[in-house]
DNA sequence: CTGACTGCAAACGTTTTGCACGGTA
DNA sequence: TACCGTGCAAAACGTTTGCAGTCAG
């Protein structure tokens, strides 16, 4: 709790039991969408309103606290920012995981190639997941 | 033309004005959006509807020879498949190109690291193109 | 105390749907 | 000719906006 209170606060962003809600969500289930957000906390607390959630989640991205995952067939999922990694999608159940791969290779590689000035990479890898083989 | 009408035939796809232009289009753009589809067609080809625009795109990706591709911050593209590639997308102008990299290594990798049967592989790398450096 | 945040309802843009007509095979 | 595709209008979504009341700092 008092970790998620520093990170709204280490971010200039004001600390609310909606926002407090949402951090803590997104840090526990990884990966999560607006619609699950909203979801998961209108059940223990009902006063809460979409767009608030909408509203919120488009200030911790312009803040560059959490980041928009997009994935083909499936809607937006929002995380929080750490160490830098790729995510391992499940075309069968929509799962997703994280996982530490070395892409420098590729992204040196494709500066190498093209005349992109490349700083970003995102490495998604579609497959079936242990539960789904 | 005639490589349009083949391969909408192989993919048993009616074969229409409506279509031909939609993957004529996707040809020559490489990755282009549903309303720059629509607007492009629609210049020359004024009675054409959006909703058969989105009927037609929907059908081609579910016959699995047009793919959707998310990129963040913009809105879906389409492209034909063809090679395996991954993209790269300016920052700035928004501009996405193709680049043919060698990725069995990471896919190879990470299925080694992970319990995941990995088949297929989306790279994405962002910085700014030659003209926005 | 003041400005920012919340919840509500309305507005918006995008995508989907149902239906009558028209065109492909 | 029979069926599928098209265009139109309406409906269904997801997301954003404006506003009045409330809360955090």
């Amino acid at each position: 709790m008092e970790q998620y209170i520093e990170l709204l606060k280490s971010n200039k962003i004001k600390v609310t039991p909606q926002r407090l809600a949402i951090v803590e969500l997104m840090d526990v289930h990884g990966h999560i969408s607006v619609r699950d957000i909203f979801a998961h906390i209108k059940a223990n607390f009902p006063s809460l309103s979409l767009a608030t959630v909408y509203k919120n989640i488009n200030a911790m991205v312009e803040s560059s606290f959490i980041k928009e995952l997009k994935i083909v067939g499936q809607d937006a999922k929002y995380e929080l920012i750490k160490e830098e990694h790729s995510h391992m999608i499940c075309k069968n159940c929509g799962k997703v995981d994280d996982i530490i791969l070395e892409t420098n290779a590729i992204v040196t590689s494709a500066s190498e190639i093209s005349n992109y000035n490349i700083d970003e990479s995102s490495v998604q890898l579609l497959g079936l997941c242990p539960d789904c083989q």
